[in-house]
DNA sequence: GGAATTGTCAAGTGAATACTTCAGTATTGG
DNA sequence: CCAATACTGAAGTATTCACTTGACAATTCC
């Protein structure tokens, strides 16, 4: 069970943290290097580099050392991996609660 | 920061555990009681329960008591929150990916 | 070359997780 | 009514997690 397709597993893992959203948040505006990412988020390079080994596991980011600083940037495999599953959940979800019918319209007043 | 709307770092976490996708892939085919839903995945029906609160708390399920039993549903509006979420990030990183260009044609093959 | 910058490594800490067990409490069928 | 069924609640445990500290290593700038 390791990663040669992204790892839906690795995949939630890695967006159920706040910051690693914060990070890709930020990489989305551009790429940025590991102290960059650390400082706005008042945590340790150190920190951030943990955060980063777990968004590159999942493709959720891509990094690459030049010379003393490693630039990081968003990757987009995770995140169609991610699409690719909702898309496949929902269906399969759909034909189902459209065979229970009533089921849906109770669910869409939320409790 | 608590569940009005649904809260996308619940929904994360939910859904960052195997068998609790395991539990609502088992919830799409029919709803189920708590046993139901323990017997297959092998763990306690105490551990189940623990699982439904965080379902219920992302509003990815919903349960209700009838006499003894427990019956559990798949809820949608966990699910569609997600959706949202995916929708307006995708949105966001496309415009950015678009604009730095070669980027996404790089991570197309993937490393 | 030496100091500042930028990141890496190893280890540790406290809190959160996913479970369990065990002792209840309702509910229901015979 | 009594026993089985179905869940609930409190507590405990082992692991994982996010993060830190502190001691390095590599690069770059003056």
């Amino acid at each position: 069970m390791r990663n040669r397709p992204v790892d839906i597993d690795r995949l939630f893992h890695a967006l159920g943290d706040p910051t690693r959203r914060a990070i890709l948040d930020g990489l989305v505006d551009r790429p940025q290097s590991v102290s960059q990412l650390a400082q706005p988020l008042g945590i340790t390079v150190t920190a951030v580099m943990q955060h980063l080994e777990i968004l590159e596991a999942a493709r959720l980011a891509h990094t690459e050392k030049l010379g003393r600083v490693r630039t990081c940037r968003v990757e987009a495999a995770g995140f169609r991996a991610l699409e690719q599953w909702i898309r496949d959940h929902r269906t399969a979800w759909e034909r189902k609660l459209d065979r229970l019918g009533q089921l849906l319209a109770e669910e869409d007043e939320i409790r």
